[in-house]
DNA sequence: TGTCCACGTCT
DNA sequence: AAGACGTGGAC
C-alpha cells in the first residue's frame, strides 16, 4: 500500500538516521539480548540511567544462558530502584524458557518472541528490526507520537481504535530497505527531535510533509490521555535495627512491591503496637506511585537512644528493594538524632 | 513547591 | 475495557 510519499518518509528517516541518530550505546549492534534487555529497561526509564543499570546487568549475566542460570533474588537485586519488578521477573523467565525451548538463544520470528513473558507485539518487533535487520513495523511512544502528528491521527492515544489506525499506519510506512536504521532513526527522532513538548520541527526531515506542523497544531497531536484515579492508602511499618543494620522482611506475592524486601507492615498503628508495644512514631512520609498516594507512618523502637550513624546498608546490595526504603533509611538519617 | 506525565504487558 | 504496576524528570 506505498506509494511515493510513504517511500519518502522512510528514506528520510533512515538518511537522518545515519547521520544525525545514536550510533554508540552499549545495546546497539546484533547481540539480541542486549536489544531485548535495553527495550525492557527503556520503557521505564530514560537512557542516561538505563546505561549504569545495563551496564551492571551485563556484567553479572553476561549471556542469556548466564541469566537463565541465575537465581530470581539476583536478577531483582540488580533491579532495585527501576520499578516495574514483574518486568525483571518476566525476563528471567523468558531467558529460562529460551533455553528449555530455543537452544539458549531468542528466537527470530514474532510469534515465538511474543510466546515469552513480557514480550509484545512492540519488544517483539524491536528485537526483530534492531536486532535482526528484519523489516517489521515497531509502535513504541516515540512512534506513536511521530506518526500521530505526521498523520494528524485523532482519538485517545492507547484506545483501541487509535491504536489500530496507527498500527497500520506504521505498517504501510515499513521500509525492507536498512530495517535497523529506520526503527532506530524513528525511535531517535521522537527522543530528541519531536519530543512532547518545543518538539525541534525546524531540524526534522519530515517537517515539510508533516500534517500537524502544516496546520500548525503539533500542540494538540498526540491527544492527551485519560489520567487514572489515585488513591490514597496508609502504610504503617516498623523500622527496627540489627547490628545496625535495617531489619527486612520480605513481601508476599501479590499488590505493590511482591517479592521485595521491606519494613515490616501493619495494617493500622494499633496492629503494630501490639507486635512492637514500646514503638515510637518517627514520622509520616509521602510515597506516589502512578495509581496510589503512600503515607508511610514510620515507626522505630522507643528505646533506640544512642544508634550509631548512618545506618548500614551493605545488606542492601544483594536484596531486591523498592526505592521508597532508601527514602524511609535517608530520612532516618538526616533526621534521627542520637 | 506540587502537579503532571511517560511506558508496554498482563489480567 | 480498564486497572495494576514504580520511579523520577520536566514544567
Amino acid at each position: 500500500m506505498a506509494n511515493e510519499t510513504d517511500g519518502d518518509f522512510s528514506a528520510r528517516i533512515i538518511a537522518w538516521q545515519l547521520e544525525n541518530g545514536r550510533h554508540h550505546l552499549p545495546w546497539q549492534g546484533d547481540n539480541p539480548y542486549y536489544v531485548w534487555l535495553s527495550e525492557i529497561m527503556l520503557q521505564q526509564t530514560q537512557v542516561v540511567k538505563v546505561i549504569d543499570y545495563f551496564n551492571r546487568f551485563i556484567e553479572a549475566f553476561p549471556t542469556l544462558t548466564d541469566l537463565a542460570s541465575a537465581d530470581e533474588q539476583s536478577v531483582m537485586a540488580l533491579w532495585s530502584g527501576l520499578g516495574y519488578y514483574n518486568r525483571a521477573r518476566n525476563l528471567h523467565k523468558a531467558a529460562r524458557c529460551c533455553v528449555e525451548k530455543h537452544h539458549g538463544q531468542l528466537p527470530d520470528n514474532m510469534t515465538d518472541l511474543m510466546a515469552l513473558p513480557g514480550i509484545g507485539r512492540t519488544t517483539a518487533a524491536a528485537i526483530m528490526s534492531l536486532a535482526f535487520n528484519r523489516p517489521e513495523p515497531i509502535l513504541d511512544g516515540n512512534v506513536k507520537r511521530v506518526l500521530a502528528r505526521y498523520f494528524k491521527v485523532t482519538g485517545e492515544p492507547n484506545s483501541g481504535p487509535t491504536l489500530k489506525k496507527l498500527w497500520q499506519l506504521a505498517e504501510q510506512q515499513q521500509t525492507s530497505e536498512n530495517p535497523r536504521a529506520y526503527s532506530q532513526g524513528l525511535m531517535d527522532l521522537g527522543a530528541t527531535l519531536c519530543t512532547k513538548h518545543r518538539p525541534k520541527c525546524t531540524l526534522c526531515p519530515l517537517h515539510s510533509d508533516c500534517l500537524a506542523y502544516q496546520d500548525d497544531v503539533i500542540k494538540h497531536y498526540p491527544e492527551k490521555k485519560k489520567k487514572p484515579k489515585v488513591k490514597a492508602v496508609d502504610l504503617y511499618l516498623y523500622l527496627g535495627f540489627a547490628q545496625n543494620k535495617p531489619e527486612l522482611v520480605k513481601r508476599d506475592d501479590t499488590g505493590i512491591w511482591s517479592k521485595m524486601w521491606f519494613l515490616p507492615e501493619f495494617e493500622s498503628k494499633k496492629a503494630l503496637r501490639q507486635s512492637y508495644p514500646d514503638s515510637q512514631h518517627l514520622a509520616s512520609i509521602q510515597h506516589v506511585l502512578t495509581h496510589r498516594r503512600l503515607t508511610m507512618h514510620i515507626f522505630i523502637d522507643g528505646n533506640d537512644k544512642a544508634r550509631q550513624k548512618p545506618i548500614q546498608r551493605d545488606n542492601l546490595l544483594t536484596l531486591p528493594h523498592p526505592s521508597a526504603l532508601t527514602h524511609i533509611l535517608d530520612y532516618y538519617d538526616n533526621h534521627h538524632l542520637p
